[in-house]
DNA sequence: TCAATAATTTGGAAAATTTCCAAACAAAAA
DNA sequence: TTTTTGTTTGGAAATTTTCCAAATTATTGA
């Protein structure tokens, strides 16, 4: 894995390192942890370090992040709110009705044979198993 | 399958055949088609059938049908929307991350090894795999 | 270094979706 | 019937996210 230093991250991913991009990238990447975040958890842990950054920042931060890999937007999870995984190689997830938590399943715990092709003129970019469990 | 017949249906489930379920479920199960439709989707429709129905029963009825295994809850797709979708079987979608559109994949199109075990305390009531596409 | 340019941040308002609520209503049971 | 239970209603409230225009900050290149 590349090195996870906040840095170094932004600026191989062709970020600006900004105030709130530096906080927010020491916050998911400054250890080996693997989070499940949502903009409204981000935000708290800010505004509990004494920084203030606009929510609005918050969610752009976020987006960025996604949008040039350093997060994965999840598709799972309770309805109505974005949680974006800072685990963005390939791995599953059990998702708990309940709870309305997610925890990893790493890839290779499961084999998967014949992924379908995609429809035409689409291309698949990723893929994973979302296991509902009460 | 059992009978598609709307009556029947709410019946063999559970559910008073009051006017907006019958109406809902006619929309829904009165043919054989699978879809993935939305609150707002399901209310439009009755508007445009001159049906008055209150936004907030389209939502009861939703749950209900859910609830009671009539519909299926999709983790995926948009965020901020909740999907439901009328085929109940297992299968599985394609999400075009683009167009924020999933198409169905059938079951056995995929074979799956080694279901992981849920976390003790949990069991599994079903999975599905969601593959993402540009 | 300094201006010019480009990108980012801000805070508040607005949008979008869903849930909540208490009153009215309808269905089922007694 | 009457009673009881379940459902619907409309509007307000809640929740989450996006939009916007102005202010700020970073970068570029004279």
């Amino acid at each position: 894995m590349a090195s996870r230093d906040p840095l170094t991250l932004l600026e191989t991913h062709g970020l600006r390192a900004t105030r709130p991009r530096v906080l927010v990238a020491n916050m998911l990447f400054g250890d080996k942890e693997n989070r499940h975040v949502t903009a409204e958890w981000v935000a708290d842990r800010l505004e509990e370090a004494g920084e203030r950054v606009a929510l609005a920042t918050v969610y752009n931060t976020l987006h960025h992040f996604a949008d040039v890999g350093l997060l994965r937007q999840i598709h799972a999870g309770d309805r109505g709110v974005i949680i974006f995984d800072t685990n963005t190689e390939p791995h599953h997830h059990f998702f708990d009705e309940k709870t309305k938590m997610l925890t990893d399943i790493p890839a290779d715990a499961v084999q998967v044979e014949n992924l379908p092709e995609p429809p035409k003129g689409a291309k698949t970019v990723g893929w994973e198993l979302i296991i509902r469990v009460r």
